[in-house]
DNA sequence: CTTGTCACTATGATTATCATAGTTACTATC
DNA sequence: GATAGTAACTATGATAATCATAGTGACAAG
């Protein structure tokens, strides 16, 4: 392609999210992130995207300061990669793709019950596709949700692990 | 590119729904109808992109079931691009990358204010960029806002519009 | 009967992406 | 101490998506 347009200068918000967010490896590399992959490899093996993409945008992200790489040993140096503050405040877009999802991305009968199914830590609720707690009224944020992933979900994933 | 891998039999509600939201012209084209523009033309001239991609786009985003094509006159013929409810669901997602943006992606003082200032219909709080009315409480749905442009936006859709 | 508008389609240059293979720097095993 | 393994990448070449620009068809207005 010739060089997209650059949107980090507009004066949309969306436009400018978009720059960053219209992107379908930096979604899934943060989908593994918000989940606890941390490690170059991990990541890889789990989006099912080549190294040389995950490196580029592990780079961009890294730019954009939403994730950052730490040294989890010295020799051999390794690193992980770890969101930040300015990443982990992706939490609300990244559960609002997951709820719309879950509403409109299934066939009928397709998967029994959630994908992804999330219960609010406070108060134990399982949550549904809500962004208000359904139990105790609160509003949901990073850290208070814990995610079980169906059963089909986990195969999924396995078999991408073992292969 | 060589095509890329589907991601919308993965059983990861994230993946799927990065296999739509994951692409800058989609993104940019909810916004546009988010914003009422309905119209192809205005939609590819406010959001930059090509008549080509703008046009695939639709397809793509007609055939995924979140955009009706409807025809507002007959002769000559002329259709206009409206959001379904599936396509409207996708407002918690724009909003959420909107509120992101809002709080990470401008310098100090870039600008004054909010890019986009959104006030609750019902109770005429200023919302911010939360996902619950911190007026009264109710949490905001798709209608529930209105959303007020910065003069630095305006004069930059304007100018897109003029030239 | 020329100009204008709307909603597109066609063309060619450029470049991002994918699959595959290779590299570097170690550790662990035989 | 030679081979295999692991983690985090980089290099290469084929393919396809995107952009800029121009063009089309159907009609309305002047």
């Amino acid at each position: 392609m010739p060089r997209r347009t650059d949107l980090s200068d507009t004066f949309c918000p969306v436009g400018r999210s978009a720059e960053l967010l219209g992107d379908r490896a930096v979604l899934l590399i943060l989908r593994d992130l918000f989940f606890g992959r941390r490690r170059f490899e991990a990541i890889a093996t789990n989006t099912g995207l080549g190294p040389q993409l995950v490196s580029a945008r592990l780079k961009l992200m890294e730019e954009q300061g939403v994730v950052e790489r730490h040294a989890y040993q010295e020799r051999p140096p390794r690193h992980e990669y770890r969101l930040t503050a300015k990443g982990k405040d992706l939490f609300d877009v990244l559960y609002a793709m997951r709820n719309w999802a879950e509403r409109w991305a299934y066939e009928e009968g397709e998967i029994v019950g959630p994908a992804v199914r999330y219960t609010h830590r406070a108060c134990g609720a399982d949550v549904g596709t809500s962004t208000v707690c359904p139990g105790c009224g609160e509003p949901l944020r990073y850290g208070d949700l814990k995610g079980e992933p169906s059963a089909a979900l986990k195969a999924e994933q396995a078999a991408r692990a073992g292969a």
